[in-house]
DNA sequence: AATCAATTCCAAACCGCTTTGGGTTTCTCA
DNA sequence: TGAGAAACCCAAAGCGGTTTGGAATTGATT
């Protein structure tokens, strides 16, 4: 059943009656019924490829999932990000566009998208410190939002981020305020944009005491469960170990936790930890009290932000790039305690 | 750039250029390398709308990621899955569309996807008993392939999936041969044929050896590190707790994990515990030797063979649906050891 | 040299919708 | 009653490709 079909059952033209059905005032109320009640009759939906031909717009929004060649990992973010960015399409009548390429083909898929106009927007994952793929984006046109920032951009551009600094320089004041001087930081990658973030609320925390930076407890790598129980396992074994971690990831803090108990000390007695919690649907930071203490953010909500911006920035193409800063909440769990001195 | 202008520049016809760039014999081979330069050079891509119309082919396949209503979960294992599968997409030139929709609305959104012509098959996921999409897809005419199966089916479907009985029933004989007599089961949601399967190859290998199946013993759910945690806790406070759990994925098992050491028992000394593993990229089971004792099958390469399955089905509408059964191995880790009866 | 087949290219139709630019009716008001 | 405005509807021209059905040219064959 296509337009025609149905024009010709309702002794209407084909203007008419996508203008019914599109809701133009230059078509009488009456008729209007009859034509959407003729349209659902018949279970005709417009043809996806004919509108898009037609009125030019791809009514879909692409996400790149960048598979690294060399750790081969899946941001485990990304599932629920999407998942609520997903809401937000499906609402709005727009399809989701996943390609999943290796990272060094980026911005040839960006291209590829551009000039065979397979998406009117994209959103842009896991930013790093400059990421060159801001000016790309901005110089071919193609309306985006950044989920993350990007420090050293010079021009304005759409993003959401979470204050990152913020959050992780009030957890490191949570620790210092329980005694805890050797801190542990468990990091993401530092060429990523949160991370160095993170980092420097951290420092920024340790400085305003007075204390100083011990590289040798700054760990960082892709958030594996392996990482942070390698990361743990070897810190715990130093002459002077950290009392306290600070983990960006509930996934290491995992690992964390397998190379706490491992050594035989328990969580939140004889060492803290708080981590960074994305409210990963399968992976609850406990029911009614938190097992860690944590900063908290939904990753799923930020998608559905995003998302929103994103398709209010395409229907508004020359608004003032929209910005977005959530705060982290500080949630206390079963895994902070003073500080003690090990055995 | 398009088409016309293409072709005006090259003072050929649109339908040459077309064909010269399709790989059609009608074309001199002179004139082809004449039109693929200029192509390369002018940097034209077909626009893929009007691809689409004119061909009648989406040239996308469907995922849909279902989000019940009831506890919003997001299942991890989609993320590995849709990367292996983007992976063989991505390499045929097909995109992946992704739809978020809420349980109830699934059929509604495979039926838009028909009569919209926006996909030319779909995967589907997590296949119940006697799930009803089968019948549906089959019925409507859609290309599909099932990630997993769905007992009770009559007419043959394609279908890639694991052979989670003999699995589960081999993890369950190791668990035996190792004395343990009860033997806890942290399964999946039961209404999953999965489940259904891996619950039937544990049964299976406790009644060959006359053992009464205890109810009180397997608990069924979806699949959280909580559920892992809660059920474990529970368990181990009975009078006569088990001495080894199975259970169905790392996620599940490692909330065990927190509920055995909580209690401080030791995993492989006091408690033995066997998981499937999915080899989720973010959750490896451990590095050189295996954390948990576990059936191990990588979801990422169910993923690319799927994707393989379908276009292959779409490229042949007539043939019989492929099938493909993978078998897990059973890998040996630090989980597993003798039984002890516990103080 | 005439004939037939193969090669090479093109004009035009088509995919299914939206949108432009009128053409009729009907209504309103002097 | 006639003019102008408003309301309602339509034919036709896109959107940017693919594909059908020739036409013109070249080559091979007798």
């Amino acid at each position: 059943m296509n337009l025609k079909e149905l024009s010709l059952k309702l002794g209407l033209s084909p203007t008419t009656v996508s203008r019914a059905l599109n809701g133009y005032p230059e078509v009488n109320e009456a008729t209007r019924e009859r034509v959407m009640a003729a349209a659902r009759r018949h279970n005709y939906h417009p043809n996806t490829r004919a509108i898009r031909l037609a009125t030019g717009r791809a009514m879909a929004i692409g996400h790149i999932v960048p598979v690294s060649t060399k750790h081969e990992i899946v941001n485990p973010i990304f599932a629920d990000f999407i998942a609520g960015a997903g809401e937000t399409y499906t609402r709005a009548g727009y399809d989701l566009l996943l390609s999943v390429v290796s990272d060094q083909d980026e911005t040839r898929t960006y291209r590829s998208f551009k000039s065979r106009g397979a998406v009117d927007g994209v959103i842009v994952h896991a930013p790093s410190a400059d990421d060159p793929r801001i000016a790309f984006l901005t110089e071919i046109g193609m309306p985006f939002v950044v989920h993350g920032r990007a420090t050293g951009a010079t021009a304005p551009y759409a993003w959401l981020d979470v204050n990152n600094r913020r959050a992780f320089r009030r957890a490191t004041d949570f620790l210092l305020d329980l005694g805890h001087r050797r801190i542990a930081l468990i990091n993401g990658l530092e060429y990523m944009d949160f991370a160095i973030r993170r980092r420097s609320g951290y420092e920024m925390a340790l400085a305003e005491r007075g204390l100083v930076l011990d590289p040798g407890l700054m760990h960082s790598d892709e958030m594996t469960e392996s990482y942070g129980y390698r990361s743990a396992r070897n810190l715990l074994a130093l002459p002077d170990p950290p009392t306290a971690f600070l983990v960006s990831s509930m996934i290491p803090a995992i690992g964390v936790r397998r190379a706490v108990e491992e050594r035989g000390l328990k969580l939140g007695r004889d060492i803290s930890l708080i981590t960074h919690d994305d409210e990963l649907s399968y992976l609850r930071n406990g029911e009614d009290v938190p097992i860690f203490t944590a900063t908290r953010s939904s990753v799923r909500e930020a998608g559905r932000l995003a998302a929103e911006m994103l398709l209010e920035l395409i229907a508004t193409p020359d608004m003032t790039p929209p910005t977005r800063l959530l705060e982290a909440e500080l949630m206390v769990g079963l895994s902070t305690g003073p500080a003690r001195t090990l055995p």
